[in-house]
DNA sequence: CGAGCGCTTGACCGGCGTCAACACCCGTGG
DNA sequence: CCACGGGTGTTGACGCCGGTCAAGCGCTCG
């Protein structure tokens, strides 16, 4: 067991108005008097990585939005494995399933340095009871995080393990560069994929030879891609 | 191509007061007031085995509610493959994406009779808006399908052929005789565990072999559970 | 500079995929 | 009533992909 540091810090409270990735979160369309019915504070938030925001079937303080960084969702199995469901990245809400029950489904944790603002559940279900705005936002929410979760299903845990790190890969892009992707620990990808870590060090290691992918750093975590058809059609 | 025979019949539409499932369904809390509002009728559906309920990216017309039978759910990975993502039982949820965008986000098809009710859009939004009661059952069956979504990634994708096929003999044990399960054709089995038909026939063989399961029919549908542990356990 | 952790690589093996033959069920038509 | 044929499930032989075990390397940090 590691020690556990000093992982995690509140770093004030936000004021939505001005968030800078606003158009993309719970609380796009807003507008005064919506802002006006908050009456519990915006916790800032940053986690450092491996750092916990919280576990399966935890109690929920409110929902978090992704602003900077990764969470994985962890899950156990009955027979005690662990299975990474999905990864979340900026814009995604996670711990959505506490508004139906107050509680998490499972487990988040940071990957890299990451920072989520935490909307108390109070918060949120007065406002999606009387603004209309939120209301429809939540949906769309909603329906994200569920198509989310199929689209790791079909796509990332179905044929070869060529197939799934490369699928991995093309999920994992940079959004502001496309050309570059980030990836994770070896066993984490492969919790993701359902392969063992030396079967997805062997996967990269032949893109790396063959040109499709490059890396970035010595740490086996940002890469290049040389070449996105061999990824998609693989 | 197998030419289309009759299908789906329309059934008339349903008074939702009298719905033998209603303490399961989404219409479960609402009042007088609350069935007073519902201006277009709610259509009652019977679908035959292998019928279409909806395809990928349709416009909806509306959520389905599964009064009796099991539907899959299928989507195309981007090189053509298919997989099912999860299988809807009674009292689930069919379509709730639609909510949000009006679309469907896969396929849907009847894996044995089926029936459904189809509640319109706008009555979901229109309830969704003004009763309360609506709008927390709405709640929980979001929650609901997303958890069953991270199930079937978790616990039936996971692990050796056995622990899979163990696995989905377990989840689809019948409500009122637990100790029978209903499974499928294999070729959709292995659509569902990332198997392929052969592997999944052997398990089953196996653990028919080994005591574990008794087959009730000579088609290889209808299981009865012997020996539950070893199903849990594997 | 040394310890420790994570990534890589190799050798070997087992589980699952592939290909093929066969059995069984059932609907159809003679 | 039976013969036929297609669809589906089962079983076998064999090969390969990915798991297992182990060694070695490189980075990072004390």
């Amino acid at each position: 067991m590691i020690p556990i540091k000093i992982d995690t810090a509140w770093r004030g409270t936000s004021d939505c108005r001005s968030c800078g990735i606003r158009d993309m979160v719970l609380f796009a369309d807003l507008n005064e008097q919506d802002f006006s019915q908050i009456h519990a504070p915006i916790d800032d938030m940053v986690f450092a990585p491996q750092a916990l925001l919280y576990r399966e079937g935890q109690e929920a303080l409110g929902i978090f939005t992704v602003r900077k960084g990764m969470v994985k969702l962890v899950r156990s199995t009955a027979d005690g494995r662990e299975r990474i469901v999905r990864v979340l990245r900026q814009g995604d809400v996670c711990g959505i399933e506490a508004m139906a029950t107050a509680r998490y489904d499972s487990e988040a944790v940071a990957l890299v340095e990451t920072s989520v603002c935490r909307i108390p559940l109070s918060v949120l279900h007065h406002l999606a009871a009387n603004s209309p705005r939120l209301h429809l936002r939540l949906m769309q929410k909603w329906q994200q995080t569920l198509k989310d979760a199929d689209d790791w299903l079909a796509e990332l845990n179905f044929g070869t393990a060529r197939q799934r790190v490369s699928g991995l890969a093309l999920k994992m892009r940079d959004a502001e560069q496309p050309q570059e992707t980030l990836l994770f620990a070896r066993d984490d990808m492969g919790a993701m994929l359902d392969l063992k870590l030396e079967t997805v060090s062997r996967e990269i290691s032949a893109l790396v030879r063959e040109g499709v992918l490059k890396p970035l750093d010595r740490q086996g975590r940002r890469y290049e891609i040389l070449n996105e058809q061999r990824l998609v059609q693989v």
